[in-house]
DNA sequence: TCAAGCAAAATTGTCGACAGGCGACAATTT
DNA sequence: AAATTGTCGCCTGTCGACAATTTTGCTTGA
């Protein structure tokens, strides 16, 4: 819905999300607003107290940390899949064409919609890797890093550098090569994971506490 | 609530949970139940179609596999974590305790609940890993497994040894070696999805399609 | 000036009711 | 006899209202 769109950006973690007020705003009963709140909180993007409500996730560096090892558990294992299983070669295409996407974004400084391809990028990877539970935990993870990066004015210092590192991956996949596949995405979302757990760090350190 | 102890045993894979009738017998109104229902959507134990209402998840082997698929990537990297952060000699004596506990219930072939301290021991390894991602995912997992071995009537041919395996976590937890760790905890579960997905196989031949 | 207590406002949790959608069954047609 | 259409009933999705709880703002006293 809409509120996916308030959260991606509007709204800073810790906010409150009265229902009533959402429900005001568009016009509707309660009920609907309330049932996309349980949506939102199980996709990880609300929090909801007993008695208080819907809040804007807040999440601290630790915690993003825990999330991009998560990725990587799942990632690295759905690449070699994707090996494993002869896929690579299907979605190779796709593949280029998002990079491409993301190179032409990181020229016109679109860097949160060159996020969100980027994160399609791994999604297709994930999606083609034979295991539906893989997909379903990236999905849930996407949500979360995409609402994290909307938070971080640069979060890669050369945008198309980060692009184009997404051909290595590319490459390792035609090699049909299951080690090689999981060892380049280890060390792609490794890079992505300091630079953005970084970022996030120094975000705390200037706005005390947890974002 | 006590749904949780309804889905657990009693309603079958792709039953029918009607809220209104849920509701009746409860004598509460619907809101409450269809928020209870939208929790176990998201713990995985329901699915809900629209204007149908919630249906019991079906479960395929080959998502059974997947499940298991994911699990493995979980706690391995979370076995490894609990032994680098020197977490091992704080969470051994739960552990121990819990092997008893396995031990005891598997003389009484009281295998539902043998599985239920079974994940539990796996449960305390996770939540020590220090990453909180891997304690929610694991959550979500441990409750679908729960749910699957419950339709298994035998799901071990020797549940006392099974029990016993799991000393081999611990002794590997031990030697402080993280690789050690790493590979018991690979081989434990990579025996546990054989027998599992391979009962499950079976139940699925007999009754034709899906479980 | 500040703290504590209290009352009013706002917000959530729950309820019963109504409208719309879907599936099942019966009636009709081919 | 099989297939299609029409009807009925049950269930969900949504609504407005009320009760319980929390928050806010004000008053009162030191």
């Amino acid at each position: 819905m809409l509120t996916d769109a308030i959260v991606s950006g509007r709204l800073k973690p810790g906010d409150r999300v009265a229902e009533s007020v959402i429900a005001r705003d568009l016009g509707v009963s309660r009920a609907p607003v309330r049932e996309a709140g349980r949506l939102l909180e199980s996709a990880g993007l609300l929090v909801s107290k007993a008695n208080r409500g819907f809040f804007v996730r807040t999440i601290d560096s630790d915690d993003l940390d825990s999330l991009y090892e998560l990725r990587l558990c799942i990632e690295r294992e759905a690449t070699a899949r994707v090996v494993r299983e002869g896929r690579s070669s299907e979605i190779i295409p796709t593949l280029l064409a998002q990079i491409d996407e993301m190179i032409d974004l990181s020229q016109d400084s679109q860097l949160i919609y060159q996020i969100g391809i980027d994160l399609q990028f791994h999604r297709t990877i994930v999606e083609h890797s034979g295991n539906r539970r893989f997909l379903a935990v990236f999905d849930k993870l996407a949500s979360e890093i995409q609402a994290c990066t909307a938070l971080i004015e640069r979060v890669f210092d050369e945008p198309g550098k980060v692009a184009r590192n997404h051909y290595l991956i590319v490459d390792a996949l035609e090699t049909g090569d299951e080690t090689a596949a999981r060892e380049a995405m280890d060390y792609h979302i490794g890079v992505a994971r300091e630079a953005v757990v970084g970022h996030f760090r120094k975000l705390e350190a200037e706005s005390g506490a947890q974002v």
